[in-house]
DNA sequence: GTCTATAGGCAGATAGAC
DNA sequence: GTCTATCTGCCTATAGAC
């Protein structure tokens, strides 16, 4: 059985991705997990340390995740289509990037974890430009953005029709040419 | 001075803006407009009705700023980038696109206006189709779609780093190519 | 670690006077 | 149209027993 800590920020996470972070209480976490709100309060005892570990725990798993696809696949294109493959996952469950919907929040976010979202996305465009540059584009940085930005806004339009081909279509284009 | 209830709209759609149409209360209204939080309730008995009149407003005057742009301007480059410029001028108040915004909420927001901010990025990326299919484009509901993607994208990421260039980059190529 | 019990605050919403 | 007063419910958070 997984371990109380680890059940709640895989709740939390799921939460924050369908509904946003803001949008969950400790209530509501504590029912579905089976134990009361002052046992969430134990392991996180303000709801702004849930959401640093949150974004802490997302970015360790990102890295895991660039190593990975930088060790077993062979060609810029593969890790991009392999990148938006693991994107596309979220979609079935009516989910979006974690740290997207974070972005939406921005504003009622506390600078700690601020900084943490910053890191989040410097981390992944630079890696989206490690690619375009293996790939021979003349401006990486660029196209790691544009990349980037039309994963996060598509993943914002695809819940509204239902249509996971949204993402498809928004970032077609980038692994092919 | 502008009557109460368009006040409310328009402070309403500041907010949803910044924060997220689930992050001001009735009383936030109220406080900044100078009556007390029942007044509100007069204009738009349920915060749902709120929700759905800023949406359908929205969409009024999105559909007034493109009949103006097909009036004035002549060439389908000019009109893209006279709509990239209407988005940026929210990024100086920290604004980002308010259906956007909606959108990342989408989950706790009601059939009537999903129905509404469904629309609103149909009509959208329409109009951004002809504009692409006047430039030759091979699929200009694709290109539409892109082009919508990533400025949603870019509006999202925009506030990290506090630099509104961030949007040109993602948006580049569109209106040149 | 998890529980019971509880505090203090704010949310959306309504009734009825002016 | 705007007010006062009020209801009910949920929120984050804490104290202290087991």
């Amino acid at each position: 059985m997984t371990d109380t800590r680890t059940r709640i920020l895989d709740l939390a996470e799921k939460l924050t991705q369908t509904k946003g972070f803001k949008e969950f209480s400790y209530l509501d976490l504590a029912a579905d997990i089976g134990v009361k709100s002052s046992s969430i309060h134990y392991h996180f005892k303000a709801k702004a340390d849930l959401a640093l570990a949150l974004v802490k725990r997302h970015r360790y798993r990102l890295d895991e995740v660039y190593a990975r696809f930088d060790r077993d696949l062979v060609t810029p294109q593969e890790r991009l289509r392999a990148v938006l493959a693991h994107f596309k996952e979220y979609i079935v469950d009516d989910r979006i990037c974690m740290c997207g919907m974070m972005a939406a929040e921005f504003e009622s976010i506390n600078p700690g974890v601020r900084r943490e979202l910053v890191h989040y996305f410097r981390d992944f465009q630079d890696w989206l430009a490690k690619q375009f540059s293996q790939l021979g584009h003349a401006n990486p940085p660029t196209v790691g953005l544009q990349f980037l930005s039309a994963l996060e806004g598509s993943l914002l339009l695809v819940r509204l029709e239902g249509d996971a081909s949204v993402v498809d279509h928004a970032l077609d284009g980038f692994v092919t040419r």
